[in-house]
Parts: structure tokens; sequence; C-alpha cells
DNA sequence: GTTATACATACCAACGTTCGGTATTGAATA
DNA sequence: TATTCAATACCGAACGTTGGTATGTATAAC
């Protein structure tokens, strides 16, 4: 194949057939000549040019899939026009209605043949969005009073991880039921920190998400 | 290497070096061929005979690994003389003063290497653990009026979830000082749903644990 | 025209797994 | 007690595939 004039198509090319085969297959169930297979006439030496190794195209893969994330996050913090508990509510709401988790869920059949790409987002929730997006909000909620807790760190922490790990139905396998269940739960958790931001909407749409879930196995 | 009168014996030499190969250097980059060298004198084939493939060791070393956690919960799980809160004051206690814990924690530097252990043991835990053992106590404390939720089931799940990953020091490389904080913030959690379970001498044990890991990087 | 780079090709060592074969066992048979 | 024999513990060479590399070539950019 000729050279590209703009070799960030290639780029992306290779990252979007990456990121598809990555959630229908796996991380480790998906070989370098398996990309090369589904990306049509590209090669080996291609893929090794722009990228060093099989994880350094997982890196790029999960990043573009936070990022898109992040932005939202930092939209919703960033605004002057909602107090904290509105924003934490907004956060909700977004999350369980991104387009791109109907997408994934459509697609993913076996994420938990997927250790290495959760345990992935997994780092960057912690490390990054709780730190960066979250934290900032639960200390805005301390200073006007809504928000009680003496560690808003571990908080935001918690928070981002029981919403995006515990309650994601993909990852841990839920029926309906149970995923409602929890949902409530969390809400009754955030009550222990004088918080309230779960509401009828977000209970319905996720009924929705994890019917879609269910109905794929 | 002759043929060894009890099977289980080689079994369990498999295991012991497979289960300290894949603590030290992650199950991904321990080959076969280093459990062979570090076996002593036994063969490809006498692996493959036992075991089924790779994985099925990895199966058979977390199998283990939690098999001896979940007598101890069993043992508490049955005790007549505790009620529920007692109960899992005990199992928190003694979860975080298992010797097994030290040991784990002084030869694993890389645990974040190790995705896939790491997510078989977390599957065992919310699959096994969470409805076998933490269960029932809630169910019982709940029928004695010390606990007030629900959703048993969810709750079980959220406490052995946050108790050993969120709080893992090992898992999430947490400072003495951001561990000490969650684990005040789990016990705030917790209060929300009537549980008061932490003590004095919890956080100092969990200080100590977090130093021995801190050490060692 | 020169250089930098986007890609192709051919190849490698290491990996997990397989397989034909051997040695040893313990129970059945003589 | 001695002999047989199937089951099985174990060996080790070989296999296909893997992630990764070295080298070559064509084209874009300046």
């Amino acid at each position: 194949m000729a050279r590209n004039k703009n070799p960030e198509e290639t780029v992306n090319r290779i990252l979007d057939t990456s990121y598809r085969l990555f959630l229908e297959k796996g991380y480790e169930y998906t070989s370098t000549q398996d990309i090369i297979d589904n990306l049509g006439g590209l090669s080996k030496g291609a893929i090794y040019h722009h990228f060093k190794s099989k994880e350094d195209i997982l890196i790029a893969v999960t990043d573009r899939m936070t990022e898109q994330s992040n932005h939202m996050l930092a939209e919703i913090r960033d605004r002057t026009d909602l107090n904290a508990r509105e924003k934490l509510r907004m956060i909700f709401k977004d999350s369980i209605n991104r387009p791109v988790q109907d997408e994934i869920f459509a697609v993913a059949p076996n994420i938990h043949n997927n250790a290495k790409l959760l345990f992935s987002i997994l780092h960057e929730t912690i490390h990054d969005a709780a730190p960066n997006y979250i934290l900032p909000i639960i200390q805005e909620g301390i200073a006007d009073g809504s928000i009680k807790t003496d560690y808003p760190a571990q908080l935001a922490e918690l928070i981002i991880l029981v919403a995006n790990v515990w309650m994601n139905p993909m990852i841990l396998d839920d029926t309906e039921e149970e995923s409602l269940g929890k949902f409530i739960l969390f809400q009754q958790m955030l009550g222990g920190f004088g918080l309230d931001i779960v509401d009828e909407e977000m209970l319905g749409r996720l009924q929705e998400l994890t019917a879609i879930y269910q109905k794929r196995k």
C-alpha cells in the first residue's frame, strides 16, 4: 500500500479496528495478525511503525475511550449555573445516557475475558477521573454545606468506583433486578453523606441498559 | 524423574511454584518454562498431564487462595454465640490480621501487572464469598434489627467489594494516609446502614499493612 | 536532490500446547 | 507368589502461533 499523506488517518484506522476487536474478542485473544486481517491491506510493519507494542495500542484505545467521557466531566465540573449536588446528578444522568454505552453493550459479549482492558479502565477511573473531575465537585459541595465528609478524595474514589465498576451491568453481569437494587442501595449510601442525586428517570434508563445487555446472551 | 506414587504431591508442587511465580512476576509474565525451571526436574509434559492449560493452573491457584479464606468465613458465619454485627466485625478483624496477607504483600511487587489474577479473585469474591458468607449474616442482621436495607444481596456485594478491593492497599496503591481515610469513610458508609464495626485496633493494623507494602517500593 | 517517514517483507525467539513414547504403578489373574 | 496388563505419571521433541524486529523501498516534504 502506498504511503499515506496524513498518517493520522492510518493511526485512527488501527485504533478503530483494535477497539472493535478488543471489545468483541478481548485484548488477550486478539492477535496483531487479527488486527491486520481486519484492517484491510495494512502490514505488521505499519502497525509497529505507529505503535511500539500491542500494549501501546491498548493504552491508546482506552485513552480514546475515556477522553470523550472526561470531556463531558470537565464541562459539567466547570459550569457555574449548577451547585455541587446538581453537578453530580447531571454526571450520573449523562453517564448512563451516553450513546457509546449502548454500542459497547451491544458489541461486547465476553468482557469477562478482558481483564487487562477492564483493569486499564479501572486504573484511569481511580487515578484520573476521581481526582480531576469528581473531587473538585465534592469539595464544592463541602464548601456549600451539601456534602458532609472529612475525606473528600476518598469519597470521590468511592463514588466513581461504585458508579463505574460495581454498577456496570456489563462488568458484573447483573440481571435487571440486581442492577436496580444496586442503584437504590447506591442512593442510600450517598444519602449517608448528605447527597440525594438519583431520580426516577435514571432508574428507567438503567433498566433499559441492563435489558440490552441481557438480551445478548 | 521417577513416577510419583501419589500424584497429589506433584500437583501441589506445581501449584506452590506457580502461586509464588504468579505473585512475583505476574501471571502473564510467567511462562510454562519458568514454572518448570523453578520446579526442579519436572517436565512440560508432566504439567500438561495434570492441568489442561496454563489458565487452568491459574484457576487452581486462586481456588486454593480463596479456600482458606472461605473456611474462616464459614466458621464465623455459623457461630451461634455472636450476633450479626459482631460477626461482621470479626470478619474484618480477621481479614486484615491473616498472616497470609503479610506474605503476599512482601512478595508481590507488581500486582498491577497481574490483571488476570486480580480479576479472577474479584470474580470469586463477588460470586462466591458475597452470597455464601456475607449475605447470610446480613440477613441475620436484618432479622434482629441491627441492619437496615431492602437489598441484602447488593449490600453484601458492596461491603465485600469495598473491603477486599477498594481498601486493599496492594491493589490500589495507597499511602498510609489514604488507606486510613478509606477505612474511616467505609465506617461512615456502613453507619448509613445501621452498622458500626470498625474499632481502634483495626485502624492500627491497617496502618501496619500499608506500611509494609509501602516499604517495598 | 536530499531527507524523513509511511509502509512492506521476511524473519526471529519465545510462547502455550500437543503428541508419541517410556517407565512405573497397583490390581487382576494364574 | 509370580505374571500379566491396563492405567497413568512423566518425558522431551516438535508444532503452530505469537509479539516483535531488521531491512528494504517508495513517496511526501522541503
